[in-house]
DNA sequence: TGGATTGACATACGTCGCGTATGTTTTTAT
DNA sequence: ATAAAAACATACGCGACGTATGTCAATCCA
């Protein structure tokens, strides 16, 4: 039993300083995180969090692929729980605004990430959010729901566009009221693409 | 004449300086950038930062401004050149998109700032692009050609839709192939907004 | 016009935080 | 049972930031 004891050990190292970090990432921020006090918050030192993780570049890496597969899997959820494709897809933007609107969503993945990590972290399949609405992209352009065009570009114009819009919601005076502006306006962009004379309101 | 000497060497001495930092943050960017060396490379010391700036995040700030104030001139004169308003405002968003695209104003504006000074900073009236981009919208939307919404939050859209295009295009495979890309599912999106009956290609 | 004052820097200092190099202990492999 | 490797801890050097203080020239005022 001294086998799995050590794996254990590993993994619950190994978690307790993503998680650790994922914290305080979220609310102090990358750049005044000090790994010294984040690894003894935990009971370890430096050594641990360097032997592990290379660097600190290398554990904000860790939580941010961590978030984002949780992100990708709720969202995921959420679009096959609609009636059809199309609302699932208007749902899963929807639910991606709500989510970026998180303070530890938007602080470490959407402002220190691309920052640190640089904008090459995000490209092709690293971030499965961005992949995984390029595909829903394109099945609906393929059953001819909506307008054709690169999918990959429209994800990525979308995506960005719903995350610079929580920045936007996430400094609001007025946050409930701009919260529904800016579903207003999400709908009349999205309802544009389609192809259908009746869209939804 | 000796006091206008003061306020030359005065304002010569901050250009030097924004100058400078503008080089550097748009290069190595801002967290590698050494404020001994940067102050040095042009024949001052750490002691002139602090007292113009207060700090090198404020430093950080005037730069930002400064390119902020470029963009939104370039935009304008841009915009203006066109037709008709919904022309000039297809051909902002395309010009927008191409100055995204450049070296020193993603590296800067769009992803050391946000992460540095916060969010906060791009909020109401902070980003002249940005404010300008949602009165063009709102006039647009008073004169009927597109469809009527909140135009700040439809201003977000696309404009951090274009921001985020521009970091895929920055580390394309393929750049020429997937700007094209990028233009055709941004003409789309664009299209989708526009009550008339007959679309440009 | 000459001394006082303020502004525009330079210099010196302390502190903190990162990364690396080097142990040390425990587990795994043979 | 011993060698090897993993999983950390410890010690060190280095650079960078911010502040506190000093200095010199320009401006202001009597």
């Amino acid at each position: 039993m001294t086998r799995k004891t050590r794996q254990e050990m590993l993994t619950e190292t190994r978690a307790k300083l993503v998680s650790a970090a994922r914290q305080a990432f979220g609310t102090i921020g990358y750049a005044d995180t000090s790994m010294d006090d984040l690894t003894a918050s935990v009971g370890l030192t430096r050594g641990a969090l360097y032997h592990h993780f290379g660097d600190k570049k290398g554990l904000l890496a860790e939580v941010v692929k961590q978030i984002d597969a949780e992100m990708d899997e709720k969202l995921a959820t959420i679009s096959t729980e609609a009636e059809n494709a199309w609302e699932g897809f208007v749902c899963r933007c929807r639910a991606y605004l709500a989510m970026a609107l998180e303070p530890e969503i938007q602080r470490i993945v959407l402002r220190d990430a691309p920052s640190i990590l640089g904008n090459a972290y995000w490209q092709s399949s690293q971030s499965q959010c961005l992949a995984t609405m390029a595909e829903t992209l394109r099945q609906l352009m393929e059953d001819g729901m909506i307008v054709k065009t690169d999918h990959e570009a429209l994800a990525r114009l979308l995506n960005g566009g719903l995350a610079d819009t929580a920045f936007w919601l996430a400094n609001s005076d007025a946050p409930e009221a701009d919260l529904s502006k800016a579903l207003q306006s999400l709908t009349a962009l999205l309802n544009g693409l389609l192809l259908t004379k009746e869209p939804l309101k």
